[in-house]
DNA sequence: TGCAAGTAGTTTGTATACAAAGTATGATAG
DNA sequence: CTATCATACTTTGTATACAAACTACTTGCA
């Protein structure tokens, strides 16, 4: 017996799969030449954005987990693309800080998103299916970390 | 200097990642009380649908890669799951057999994709929005594969 | 003041993802 | 017939993802 609920085209979850772990390999080339992986470069964006904030504030910021977290920092230290203070108010907080080679590495990593984009066909997929996509899957993730923290 | 192409919230590939590792975390307490894992449960969906194919595939028509399936087939061969056979014809490939064990658990398995459904909010997502986000899916992937292959 | 509860971050163990190199068999051209 | 190339699959090494247990520090409350 075959159930249509089973079967894998008809998952949105695997499609899903799919896209992430494709979107990643896609990336991994261009970020190759910066030496980062890409939740290093996720790590970086969201320091590039907001600099000398707290694991805790970094982890919520990226949802990327404290615990993985912990060991991507450990990495970026030893590359020298952050350092890591101590706060001195609550000693159980670290701040992390970016390094000037790492605010160098912004000029070289802001071209990657356009050719990531040029790396895809554009008769396939147009502007306004972009946003769309954009839109709903921020429902689906409102939805699914409604679904995770309750 | 901050550049908006950098900024997490501009970025689909973090949504995706957000959304298919999110969706996993969900799948993991359904799928534990069938005592298998995600990747687990993608190959055996794959095998409810068609069984007695080889590795190859299975890869292809799973997308996973063919060398954690490898490790996946040997976890699934040691939980008795499946059987692997070797073709007569030519001895380089491996058919891979679901076993009785297996058969049963798509009994339990039947359900678990409305269960998933139901854990999230249906006001937040609607039919129409999982069928447009489907169909966008299925380009982007598209594209992603033309990219990764070419 | 001092202890229970909570918070920030680390460590550990297991599973996932994937590139690259290796092994064994099959197909094919000279 | 055999050397070469291709194919199917495995192994290895590294990075990713995450739950659970742990350490160190802070807060709140009696």
């Amino acid at each position: 017996m075959s159930y249509e609920q089973l079967k894998l085209d008809n998952q949105i979850c695997h499609r899903l799969y799919l896209a992430s772990n494709g979107l990643t390999r896609l990336y991994r080339p261009l970020l190759e030449s910066l030496g980062i992986t890409y939740p290093q470069y996720v790590v970086l964006m969201a320091l590039w954005e907001q600099d000398r904030i707290t694991m805790k504030e970094l982890s919520s910021k990226t949802s990327v987990d404290k615990g993985f977290l912990a060991s991507l920092v450990k990495n970026l230290d030893k590359e020298n693309l952050i350092e890591i203070l101590s706060d001195e108010q609550d000693k159980r907080k670290k701040i992390i800080k970016l390094t000037e080679k790492a605010k160098k590495l912004e000029e070289k990593a802001k071209d990657i998103p356009m050719k990531l984009i040029c790396s895809l066909d554009d008769d396939k997929i147009n502007i306004e299916q972009i946003d769309e996509l954009k839109r709903i899957l921020d429902k689906v993730n409102f939805a699914i970390n409604e679904a995770l923290t309750k």
